[in-house]
DNA sequence: GGTTTCCCGAACACATGTGTTCGGGTTAAT
DNA sequence: ATTAACCCGAACACATGTGTTCGGGAAACC
């Protein structure tokens, strides 16, 4: 009893116990991590631990090892992403849904690479996936129906144009870092790659509509 | 005087007093090196010693620091690997080409792949696209012959299909690594895949070639 | 066969990170 | 106002890696 699940972290903790400020430090040190690890992979817990103004024995007696940390932050990150994703509406024609899906994406993926990549140093990739299924799902569930209209092309799984998603929604995410892309010229680069990615053989390759009406 | 360039590292040495099992020994170093970071990119000097049946005191010897093996390392897996391209015929119908280029070079991403991921831990984005630059500019010339002739999509910053061209096959790679992609099915998707997210708007996406004459 | 070059284990100095313990001080809760 | 929960700097133990020094022994070169 007594007992209830973090809506951030999932863990189990008293929450009859937990006083104010041990909570307030605890999303603290959750939005530090994913600010400082965005932007450094390789940050010690020591840098977090400034980056949210808190002491390191504090930090350790919210998460008790570095894994545990990333795990958390990784899971925020995706809690936030599921969120925004929520609002995007997938239905209609499955490539103008999907293109809406790219715009209001890709900046996510962009913003979370780094944290990504601190994530891959520190679990296992099943658990990386596990906690990107909620998104995934998402995106797997609109590829599916477009293929089943035969509007996105069927003799590829649908795995491997959900894996290509993500892949070239990371590659413009790494282009424009290396300034070879523009943050403008990105949302046409993506979605034409990718409307082109899922034609069917045999059918033409779609303009990229317009900025306008998503 | 005395000098010459080293073919491997392209680094000065005597070559005078250069003994024989001094050369043999930077040899093994590097091909084992390409093995031990290949199968864990984090792999220490020790490792690597270990592996290439010499001591560590020898590998320091040859090479001052690690990142200075590992851009060793990746310089000569990049000459191995424009060794191998530099067979393809890239002339022709560029779809063609393509497919011929992704046949020969998919399987060469897929095993230098993590090789590329100890890079970037230890050398800057600049040097490993410095390193990559001869293999990456014959797909280049492809593409860009390609777009010229009406054949591949012109709407899109040539640099941007190639870092396309790039993504898919490191995807295509971490698919079959997670097991959701088999090698029998990998060059059927590359090809697939890239061919429809290079042909221009309003135009068909062609087929895939069978597995034959290529 | 003499000389130079190279090998390489042992040991060292150093840096950096993780995770824990201690203890006094602070703050939220009732 | 009292109590229990929490904060947090300092210090510690530990692990792991890098790069260097030393010195005897082995191998290559002429």
């Amino acid at each position: 009893m007594a007992q209830a699940r973090d809506e951030e972290t999932g863990q189990e903790r008293r929450v009859r116990g937990r006083r104010s400020d041990a909570r307030r430090n605890a999303e603290l040190i959750i939005d530090a991590a994913w600010d400082v690890l965005g932007r450094d992979p390789g940050a010690s817990m020591g840098d977090i631990a400034q980056g949210a103004g808190v002491g390191r024995v504090t930090l350790y007696s919210h998460f008790g090892s570095r894994p545990e940390l990333v795990e958390a932050v990784l899971a925020h990150a995706m809690t936030d992403a599921e969120a925004s994703l929520r609002t995007v509406d997938l239905g209609g024609d499955p490539r103008a849904a999907l293109t809406r899906l790219i715009d209001s994406s890709w900046r996510i993926v962009d913003r979370s690479r780094a944290l990504l990549r601190a994530a891959q140093d520190e679990l296992s990739p099943e658990r990386i996936r596990a906690l990107h299924e909620a998104p995934m799902r998402r995106i797997h569930t609109l590829i599916e129906r477009g293929q089943s209209d035969g509007i996105f092309r069927a003799d590829a799984p649908t795995a491997w144009l959900v894996a290509t998603f993500y892949s070239v929604l990371h590659t413009a995410a790494d282009e424009i870092t290396a300034d070879r892309l523009t943050e403008e010229a990105a949302p046409h680069a993506i979605t034409g790659t990718l409307l082109a990615a899922y034609t069917p053989p045999g059918q033409p390759v779609p303009d990229v509509p317009p900025a306008g009406n998503r």
